[in-house]
RNA sequence: GUGGGAGUAGCUCAAUCGGUAGAGCAUCGGACUGUGGCUCCGACGGUUGCGGGUUCAAUUCCCGUCUCCCACCCCA
């Protein structure tokens, strides 16, 4: 048997069902905010990524689908190119490459798959969906501003709070500048120099390849160690220390909660910053639901202009595991299943199916060849509001048996009120 | 990529010491030819993830492999 690839998954009724209430939802969020919805393509050049996501970073370094193109053409043989592992590179590509800084402020979001050859876990796949949002644009246009951050995580508060998940929390931080990065690294290395043989295996390599992860140990007795060393709070410089701080403002005349984690960073190197990430229990090791923050200098590293902007991906995956049980029952049932029994009875069930449509009714249609035992069995099993029996007696009476299936109540109607009676209530 | 656990019918799970693979639910049919949910009866359903090995005999023991789950790493 063929399956699914590894680390991909079928999305089947009725899940699929909750998924389309989440991005419906997240639309109507979107247009709240003025964001206005792009498209980009879901491979890129390997090259988008590499300068833009970073090359030193675990998601460019080893996780990427890439791919030679195969093209006849000259120009595109040897092409390489790759899935996205994420949006926002192509997001920023598009707006280099059609000068969208002639528009001012640009607040994008896009909804689609990205792909990462990672090793599978709950809330991790290797293709799994995105929601992000992106608001670059000139200086000039205020693409700079702290107001441009706070507006972006009140957005995402809302959009959690109205898709009905409880019980959030916002962690922010603020990794300044590059530079105040080279300044923090520095010292932290230096910080660690002395203790780190006291500390665990894993902290040990971390200190060497990614100190900012030592501050992810879960090790009792590197705790105490870890209280000591310095945090990136330290090192922002006057302009970055005003911008955090008026973002926090912000939040605080909106009423958003937010704790500050010091030891929050992310793993792409674009970004500058505001930092942030909301995570929730009960998705086990994967506890974040989204990330994001932002990418000041990523448009320059691109070939583009000067384009400040900041932005989030949404884990949709584990958005929707993170949605309460009480939110599993939203699809709509049919209004009405359409029996028709005996003989030549499919055309005139039809006939009325079309009719009924036409009045936004949901109808489902069954099959002469069943017994109306076989109807009423089918009408339950799917969930049907009513049942309607199109046999030779209502055919001839041009007026049809119409049963109410939950309460048994069976009523005569006239082919010309049908509709009207399964429309009130 | 590393470590651990698990894989038996569509689903949830049994199967004693290695001895011909079973139940509930679901599906289909019948009791019941134009009136459902309940009940009863019956049927269908399996290369026990896949491949190899040991054995008279493997769901069971061994090896490999695939997938999922958990953790690491990392991220959404």
């Amino acid at each position: 048997m063929i399956k699914s690839p590894r680390g991909t998954r079928d999305l089947l009724p009725p899940d699929t069902a909750l998924w389309n209430f989440v991005e419906a939802t997240v639309r109507d969020v979107f247009r709240a905010y003025n964001f206005h919805e792009i498209r980009t393509p879901i491979f890129e050049s390997t090259e988008l990524f590499a300068r833009g996501v970073g090359e030193e970073t675990d998601i460019v370094s080893k996780e990427m689908f890439t791919w030679e193109d195969r093209g006849r053409a000259e120009s595109d043989k040897g092409q390489s190119l790759t899935l996205r592992p994420e949006n926002t590179a192509g997001i920023v590509r598009a707006y280099i490459e059609h000068k969208l800084w002639e528009r001012g402020l640009n607040k994008f979001f896009s909804i689609g798959p990205m792909f990462r050859r990672e090793r599978p876990q709950k809330g991790r796949y290797r293709q799994f969906y995105q929601i992000d949002a992106e608001v670059i644009g000139p200086a000039s246009a205020g693409s700079q501003s702290p107001a441009r951050d706070a507006e972006i995580l009140e957005l995402l508060a809302t959009l959690l709070d109205r898709v009905g998940i409880t019980g959030w929390t916002l962690e922010l931080n603020s990794v300044g500048c590059p530079a105040d990065r080279t300044k923090f690294n520095e010292a932290l290395r230096n910080a660690l120099a002395p203790v780190v043989d006291k500390m665990c295996a894993d902290c040990q390599r971390r200190a060497v390849t990614n100190p900012f992860r030592v501050f992810d140990c879960k090790v009792p007795e590197d705790q105490p160690i870890i209280a000591t060393l310095p945090t990136i709070a330290h090192f922002l410089d006057d302009a970055c220390r005003a911008h955090y701080k008026e973002v926090k403002q912000i939040l605080n005349a909106v009423e958003i909660p937010y704790t500050e984690n010091p030891r929050l960073v992310r793993g792409l190197d674009y970004y500058t910053r505001t930092a942030f990430e909301f995570t929730h229990g009960g998705l086990g090791a994967q506890n974040a639901i989204l990330g994001g923050g932002r990418y000041d200098g990523l448009s320059e590293a691109l070939g583009g202009p000067p384009a400040p902007g900041i932005g989030f991906a949404i884990g949709e995956d584990r958005l929707v595991l993170s949605l309460p049980a009480s939110a599993e029952s939203v699809v709509r049932q049919p209004d009405v299943y359409i029996a028709p029994l005996g003989p030549g009875m499919n055309r005139e069930a039809a006939r009325l199916a079309r009719e009924l449509r036409r009045h936004d009714l949901v109808v489902e249609l069954g099959d002469e060849s069943f017994r109306l035992k076989k109807s009423f069995e089918a009408a339950d099993k799917i969930g049907s509001r009513y049942i309607l029996i199109v046999g030779e007696n209502e055919v001839a009476a041009n007026a049809f048996a119409l049963k109410h299936l939950a309460s048994g109540e069976q009523v005569t109607i006239p082919r010309a009120e049908l509709a009207q009676k399964l429309l009130s209530k």
